[in-house]
DNA sequence: GAAAAATATGGTCAAATGACTACGTTTTTT
DNA sequence: AAAAAACGTAGTCATTTGACCATATTTTTC
């Protein structure tokens, strides 16, 4: 399972070979099937996770049950909840699996050793966590400006590939709509 | 002005004294008044920006002519639309002042020397990356699932400081709902 | 392969929301 | 101090949205 992710890690910065090998080393892998949980609220997130193949989902629940899904992780993506990763405290969200999924695992504090020992590796996280934070920067500007429509146009554009393998419903807890309203929409677009 | 931005500096890290001298040395003082803008949709945000005295709003405008507030920047917080500033591109987001301000600026060039020479600054920098990711996260989940009264009443619990600095319509703005739906809101809580 | 679960759609109805407008009050500007 | 602008509230009305429910179809599970 770690090939793919070097080559992934290749494919980002000149990691060497022993890099390679020190980085995959300290990684533990797992295998996800539907719906299984990596992280449950109030938990605390004691890894970041590669996703080598499938696809997560990070989300919080509300108290009658419905699920908000914050983002999608899939293949070639890393995961977790940063707030309770870096202070280590329960976390208030969950992360699950929305297909069989294969990822790798590294503890806080091997992650930390890595990233003092690697520059490279130092400086390819900053450069996710950079795209993360812009990434949730213009969902929110969507989340507070955009009709529902443009919400949904906006992610068949922006995520033609995600979209196929999704089931409306976590379409629709994903945009912040209710899935009536998603089909609404599509009804409409069908007549146009 | 640098008085006031040395000693918020001390009071988060212990910084020495030349480091202090040398950070405030660099920075470039500049007074906002009520609507003076900061930073203009298009323009790149070539500044990282703390703000001694007053507040600012980062907000994004759509074709209508509507704002979405992402966020407010009162006294004592950094601001900036980090993937213009990152990347030195064209900004899509605005920063204004909500009431007259005193601000600090540091170009990029300036404080990435800063973060290389101070590991202390660095490491107040990573802080507040990660306080920025996890607010936007949080604010992201409650624009998603939670209702405009929810909005409302979590606003007034986690700013009460800021609600009575701000006027109404830009809590609207901020909360992603209209003016008309806060008021009713805000009628039916005198009521009850 | 059969049973069970999940999915996508749509009808109906009540409630929530926003656009438009108006008006009296407060704040800011000059 | 006077004029102008911004502010907070509210009435009305059309539209959007969600909750609840039923159903046909597809997918998953065992």
């Amino acid at each position: 399972m770690t090939i793919k992710f070097e080559s992934y890690l290749q494919s980002h910065a000149n990691f060497n070979e022993s890099d390679l090998k020190r980085i995959s080393s300290l990684a533990e892998p797992r295998v996800l099937h539907r719906n299984d949980f990596l992280l449950m609220e109030g938990e605390i997130c004691r890894h970041k996770t590669f996703i080598v193949k499938g696809m997560l989902r990070v989300f919080g629940t509300r108290t009658d049950g419905s699920e908000h899904i914050l983002l999608f992780s899939p293949e070639h993506t890393w995961t977790l909840d940063a707030e309770s990763y870096d202070k280590q405290i329960p976390s208030r969200c969950n992360i699950a699996a929305v297909e069989e999924s294969e990822v790798l695992m590294w503890t806080k504090s091997d992650f930390d050793k890595l990233l003092a020992e690697i520059p490279l590796l130092k400086s390819l996280s900053e450069q996710l966590i950079s795209r993360a934070i812009h990434n949730s920067r213009q969902r929110l500007l969507s989340a507070l400006s955009a009709t529902p429509e443009e919400k949904y146009n906006d992610f068949i554009r922006d995520s033609p590939a995600l979209m196929k393998r999704l089931p409306l419903r976590m379409i629709a807890a994903y945009l912040g709509i209710s899935l009536k309203t998603l089909t609404r929409i599509r009804h409409a677009q069908l007549h146009r």
